[in-house]
RNA sequence: UGGGGCGUAGCCAAGUGGUAAGGCAGCGGAUUUUGAUUCCGCCAUUCCCUGGUUCGAAUCCAGGCGCCCCAGCCA
């Protein structure tokens, strides 16, 4: 059998990886196995990002296995689409379950069998209470709970009991199954805690077949017992359940005895992690579905171009600790603009358009220039870009009366429109209230592809769109991620005439894969990067702003347009 | 006078008795066909506080303070 080969300790390693190691090291497993096991009862968001990279990244660099498990133990919560979606998008962050892909409920009859036999052994036993009553008797944080008058029924009379809660006869709420523990516990959770209850609902895997299910706690370290899974990692919430995931592999004749260890929970800056939050937005009609790309969802994210290495790379920078903590989305911004800026083909784009004439270009002439789709990928290859007598440029990248350091177009001032030519600016047209409508230039015929041949420098690049040839729209932008409560409203020109549109389309706005509709991302030049919203009307294009190099230009400017 | 966790820079985070890694953000500077990218440099005499042990403490001990989680028949 080949030595599986685990990689090298490294600084920095976060204690879950110190904890595997020195497990592998001391002979207390072989192997390793993990699971990452979501509840179907929402879509998967960044947070969940973690545990999946951190599951199966385990899995993975320590030569071992990592399943997907639906802890599917609610019907009453769960619902076929959201296995689905969570199994695209597990899948499309870059993950593979193989053959491993469990449910609790295919251990319905196993944990209903362990449930008899704590019965049996007078661990479990059936309470008649109503839930106002049981939570009157469990008592408060300081105060003792007090035992069930239902705690010392016979264990024949419990099986019974047990056996017609199964078989139906009981409505939802009547009974449930506990586990006889210690309701003086300083731990809630160690107070008698519930394992079954009843609920009338159909699975979305079981059906009908079953009328009470198994809790959490009855279900997921048996589950993982099962599975023989080594480390079960879950969120620091569910640390105060350790002692009752002990009690229960080690009161049952589990197969394995598995460990559960805890990390902190992703939070993020400027967003909500938090599926009951993200439901009721869902719900409510506030955004269009669990993919709008205003939620932090992986859809979302993935709609919004973030492509699945930035999500990995995100979870890597922010490292795995029990602190509790609240991470800069600046951070995941970072990751995505590092992946995009080596992937993204550059395309031009006008924001807020000024119209530019260049005076001494023949009128109808036109000029098709080669402009490079990636600076980072020399792979990208290059496309023609049309020049003409009327562009478009960014507002902002003209001032008629500049501060000191502003490179870009003013009166006199002779700038390089990117890939064309030079241009100096001669006058401006102004409407009867006097606003600047539109800027006049002439251009240097020598300065074609953007290099005088006598040397002569410009201090400044600006981006341009053919005005005659350019796709027009209505955009809205979605500012840097999950920021801005409103989305921006702008006028949108693209070097793209409707035909390369489609080119562009094809080329990179298809899927990711052939299982998901994500689209990728385009980085527009200086504006930042972009992906085209599946929401589009027809003429009406809606981009999602993800990360933005123009908060940086934004900035330089209000500040004087200092450098 | 319940139980369980956690406190290292603006934000994450290594460090586990030998004199504070790294990343993000920020700030300088160089390069640049976009003020981006890239590159180079700076950025904790101090680790929640106070005592103690020690030649030596972020690390060990004692006592404080602060924050988070738990009273679902949710997960």
């Amino acid at each position: 059998m080949a030595e599986i080969e685990t990689k090298e300790r490294e600084a920095g390693e976060d204690f879950v990886r110190d904890i595997v190691r020195a497990d592998l090291a001391s002979g207390r497993h072989k192997a390793i196995v993990t699971r990452f096991p979501p509840e179907p009862n929402g879509y998967l968001h960044i947070g969940h990002a973690k545990s999946i990279c951190l599951n199966f990244g385990i899995a993975e660099e320590f030569g071992g296995v990592c399943a997907l498990r639906f802890d599917d133990t609610n019907p009453a919560k769960e619902e076929q689409e959201y296995i689905d979606a969570i199994m695209r998008d597990v899948r499309w962050l870059g993950f593979d379950w193989g053959e491993r892909l469990r449910h609790a409920s295919d251990y319905f009859e196993q944990l209903y069998a362990w449930a008899q036999h704590l019965i049996r052994a007078g661990k479990a036993y059936v309470d008649d209470q109503s839930q106002e009553e049981m939570r009157a008797a469990r008592g408060t944080l300081t105060e003792p709970g007090r035992n069930s008058p239902f705690r010392e029924r016979s264990v024949d009379e419990n099986l019974d009991l047990f056996a017609r809660m199964r078989a139906g006869e009981y409505p939802d709420g009547t009974r449930v199954l506990r586990a006889k523990i210690d309701m003086a516990s300083g731990n809630i959770n160690l107070r008698d805690p519930v394992m079954y209850r009843i609920i009338n609902a159909p699975h979305p895997r079981t059906g009908t077949t079953w009328k009470i299910y198994p809790s959490y706690d009855f279900a997921h370290g048996q589950s993982d017992a099962i599975e023989h899974v080594t480390h079960s990692l879950c969120t620091l919430e569910f640390a105060d359940h350790r002692p009752l995931y002990d009690w229960f592999v080690t009161n049952l004749p589990v197969p394995a005895v598995p460990h559960q260890y805890e990390f902190a929970r992703l939070n993020l800056t400027h967003t909500v992690l938090s599926k009951r939050v993200l439901t009721e937005l869902v719900r409510g009609g506030y955004v269009t579905g669990w993919d709008d790309p205003r939620m932090p969802t992986i859809a979302g994210l993935r709609r919004r171009g973030v492509p699945p290495e930035a999500i990995r790379d995100f979870v890597k920078r922010i490292g795995l600790a029990r602190a509790d903590s609240i991470v800069d989305v600046g951070v995941l911004e970072f990751a995505i603009r590092e992946a995009l800026n080596k992937t993204a083909p550059r395309r031009m784009a006008v924001l807020r358009p000024l119209k530019v004439i260049i005076d001494n270009w023949p009128e109808g002439q036109s000029d098709d220039l080669d402009a490079v789709n990636n600076p980072e990928d020399a792979t990208a290859g290059s496309r023609k870009v049309r020049f003409g007598r009327e562009l478009w440029i960014e507002r902002d990248d003209f001032m008629e009366n500049p501060p000191k350091k502003f490179f870009r177009l003013a009166p006199g001032q002779e700038v390089r429109l990117r890939y064309a030519y030079f241009v100096k600016c001669v006058s401006v047209d102004r409407d009867a209230a006097g606003n600047i409508v539109a800027v006049h230039c002439t251009y240097d015929p020598a300065t074609r592809g953007g290099d005088a041949p006598d040397g002569r420098k410009v201090k400044g690049t600006i981006h341009w769109v053919n005005a005659a040839e350019a796709v027009t729209a209505e955009v809205r932008l979605i500012n840097a991620l999950f920021r801005s409560a409103a989305p921006d409203t702008a006028n949108f020109a693209a070097d793209l005439n409707p035909d390369s549109w489609e080119r562009l389309t094809d080329a990179k706005l298809e899927p990711a894969t052939a299982a998901d509709n994500s689209d990728a991302a385009v980085q527009f030049e200086r504006l930042g990067y972009f992906c085209r919203d599946r929401d589009s009307s027809p003429g009406q294009l809606v981009f999602n702003r993800t990360v933005g190099l123009r908060d940086t230009f934004a900035k330089a400017l209000a500040e004087g347009g200092k450098t």
